[in-house]
DNA sequence: GGTTCCTCGTGAAACGGTTCATAATGTAGC
DNA sequence: GCTACATTATGAACCGTTTCACGAGGAACC
């Protein structure tokens, strides 16, 4: 039977008590089970489970001094492109036991700062960040420190921090050119806030293939910053836009999601795609090619991204830091051409 | 000016030795400056930040007990339903400044166990968990041990934990019986494995709907298990459906990535949609009504989901143990009906 | 029978914080 | 000048593990 819930958690002492042995021998069982005699240690393995003792981790690794614990901190969980990523760091991971713990700054410097704090606290062996701005003094201190650091979907400006990235400007620039190649002659961006790394790259693509065809940015672009990244944002920004009376012909969307909002209002304001106004996204997520218009989006190689951030981190805080960037691809589709497939 | 690396991380005491004074008026100094004079403060202050001091969690842990942080373990992260879930988690906790955790079983109840073991160890104040297997055992005895559990999207089998669900018996039904409906007599189901509780229940859901239409469901129901959860599940099962030749009038997705993988194979084969077969998904996804037939789906209150459960979390351990159970909404689309909008 | 070697088990010393009873110092009141 | 009382700072005890030097008891060998 069950005890009645005791108060206080049963600790190795007790363990030991009940059993009859030493805290040592208690400890063995746990640790090093081939040391301790079958007979003491199935009177132990019997105490255990009639006190229902769970090891006090802390206490354990105050002690021992590591954990196979690797933290993450993305801007925002539910977005596909950071999940995508996750779930390379997880198979890369698992190949050597290591445990992944996923938290969300939702773009916000102190949250992100907290949850790095929080991790580090606790000993984890390394973290991966997406920074929520583009100062990453505190990451660098945390690298000082001692606790791995990779960056992720972020160049690093230092040599001494490891980063895993994709050319974002290469991106705006694929993005625009390829709407420049339509014919258009002005891009409405809707982009993040540029504290946010990527945003600030893709408005610089951007700018640097308008001036690669001879367009004056100041005019032929027009920068909108949604208020979240998400399909409410995308809505927003272009429900705002159509009512100022300014009509574009191209919108460049600075994700995916963003772009989902976009065609969900274009279609209800019944605003013909690509004809009247061409969309392009970016991450080219899963269900990009299966929309009513197929979007045309920026591929980004997500799973690759995060396996290779997971190896950076494993490989040592010994090793020299290493900085990976991938080229994105563009995908074009329905949404911005009617050549497209 | 910086140290150079040391090799080992400053403690409390080699910043009351810099600074002069003993561990504990640091320790108040971390705690409860206003008990110390300014003058001493800043002396500790300075060295803290010369030695780049970080508190050592699990020592903290150890001595005082108790930890704000909340551990969530869903079955996978990149499902857009649980990344719904967790935003509304995150929002009710950020309200208690509790910290959130993910990890990702992977329908694996030996992951899952691995991580529980973890958040437990680590002492996390609860943990919400969709199980892998409808065997709850191992998370009654985390609870009795003094660890919040709320199961999420699963209703409890006991009555001493708390759960937060959606009734998937009905999901399953109202999915049917919308396609019987539409005049379809025969029904493919795909389906995860009725080890995870949700699979279990939606074909039930879907039997009961056949029975009461007086359908044999013997016949009528052809039942196909994915081997993975998501758009690539999806198009390998309706792949190989479609090369057996035999070719159902209306197939019910397990969720809407699912749905996805189907719609996208159906396409490349050129199998209109409805007309001749219907697709019914489940979870409605923020991108479901924009697909290029928009997606039939079993819409659940994913956020609202979250933000109840953080709050049966954070209600403490010793309030009763709740059950809540949402009911969900079928939204009719293209892709299973020539009349809806 | 003495030495060497093994196998098991012991118990105390860390690990790095927090907390609390206590001391030291200063200030006020009489 | 003495007591009473804040205000600050001290340092040791404690949290629950792991680890390690050590001892007890046999077995093996000469």
């Amino acid at each position: 039977m069950t005890q009645p819930a005791a108060h206080r958690r049963a600790s190795i002492a007790d363990v030991a008590r009940a059993a009859g042995v030493s805290v040592g021998t208690v400890s063995n069982v746990l640790n090093r089970p081939e040391r301790v005699l079958p007979g003491t240690r199935e009177r132990v393995e019997a105490a255990i489970e009639e006190l229902s003792f769970v090891r006090n981790g802390s206490a354990r690794q105050l002690r021992a001094g590591t954990i196979t614990t690797i933290g993450a901190i993305v801007l925002d969980i539910a977005n596909p492109f950071f999940t995508d990523v996750a779930r390379g760091i997880e198979e890369r991971l698992d190949r050597d036991d290591f445990t992944l713990m996923v938290a969300s700054s939702d773009d916000d410097p102190d949250r992100e700062q907290r949850y790095l704090r929080l991790f580090e606290e606790h000993g984890v062996q390394g973290v991966m960040v997406v920074p929520a701005t583009n100062n990453i003094e505190h990451l660098l201190a945390v690298r000082r420190r001692g606790t791995g650091v990779v960056l992720l979907d972020q160049p690093s400006s230092d040599p001494s921090i490891s980063s895993v990235a994709v050319d974002d400007v290469r991106g705006g620039e694929l993005a625009a050119h390829h709407l420049l190649d339509e014919g258009h002659t002005r891009i409405v961006f809707l982009n993040g806030p540029h504290t946010i790394r990527q945003c600030a790259d893709r408005h610089e693509g951007v700018v640097k293939a308008l001036a690669a065809a001879g367009l004056d940015p100041a005019t032929a672009l027009v920068e909108i910053t949604v208020t979240s990244l998400n399909a409410e944002g995308g809505e927003a920004a272009i429900r705002g836009l159509l009512e100022s009376g300014d009509r574009p012909t191209a919108v460049f969307c600075v994700n995916d999601l963003v772009a989902l909002g976009v065609l969900r209002t274009l279609r209800t304001e019944n605003i013909a795609v690509p004809t009247d106004m061409a969309v392009v996204g970016y991450d080219d997520v899963a269900f990009a090619a299966e929309l009513s218009t197929p979007l045309t989006s920026v591929r980004q190689p997500t799973h690759e991204l995060g396996v290779r951030a997971a190896d950076l981190l494993l490989s040592g805080p010994d090793s020299a830091a290493e900085h990976v960037m991938f080229q994105p691809t563009l995908v074009v589709r329905g949404s911005s051409s009617t050549v497209a497939g």
